[in-house]
DNA sequence: TTTATGGCTGTCA
DNA sequence: ATGACAGCCATAA
């Protein structure tokens, strides 16, 4: 795969990879640092089709209003969120992350 | 090339 | 705070 060839997919693969574990980052976020500001549902559509084989920490990915987004599968949601408390992550009684405290930054 | 589809995001009532 | 709406944009047909 070349620098210049790699889909937008790909770039978000990279930068999700670099989010430190315990810490998390928005979809608009992800979006504009893989170079495509305002392409954050790209970035969703992109990390559903994302193998887990490739350990991507997709968990740590979560929407603008420090929540986990909603998700054809229920089962899946409760899993990110069981993913991130594992890491440190804390979720208040609305099922949200403060993210003024854990949100990634580069 | 045009359409349809979304793990989104601001803005406004 | 909540819900409706309209932009945004990469992929697959």
């Amino acid at each position: 795969m070349e620098d210049k060839s790699r889909t937008f997919q790909q770039a978000v693969y990279a930068v999700v990879r670099r989010i430190p574990e315990g810490r998390v980052a928005t979809y608009g976020q992800v979006a504009a640092l893989a170079g495509r500001p305002g392409a954050a549902r790209q970035v969703g559509y992109a990390l559903a089709a994302a193998p887990r084989e490739l350990g991507l920490p997709w968990q740590r990915v979560i929407n603008a209003h420090g929540e986990v987004s909603r998700r054809a599968d229920p089962g899946d949601e409760e899993y990110q969120r069981l993913l991130l408390q594992a890491e440190g992550v804390v979720f208040d009684e609305r099922g949200r992350v403060a993210l003024s405290r854990y949100r990634w930054q580069v």
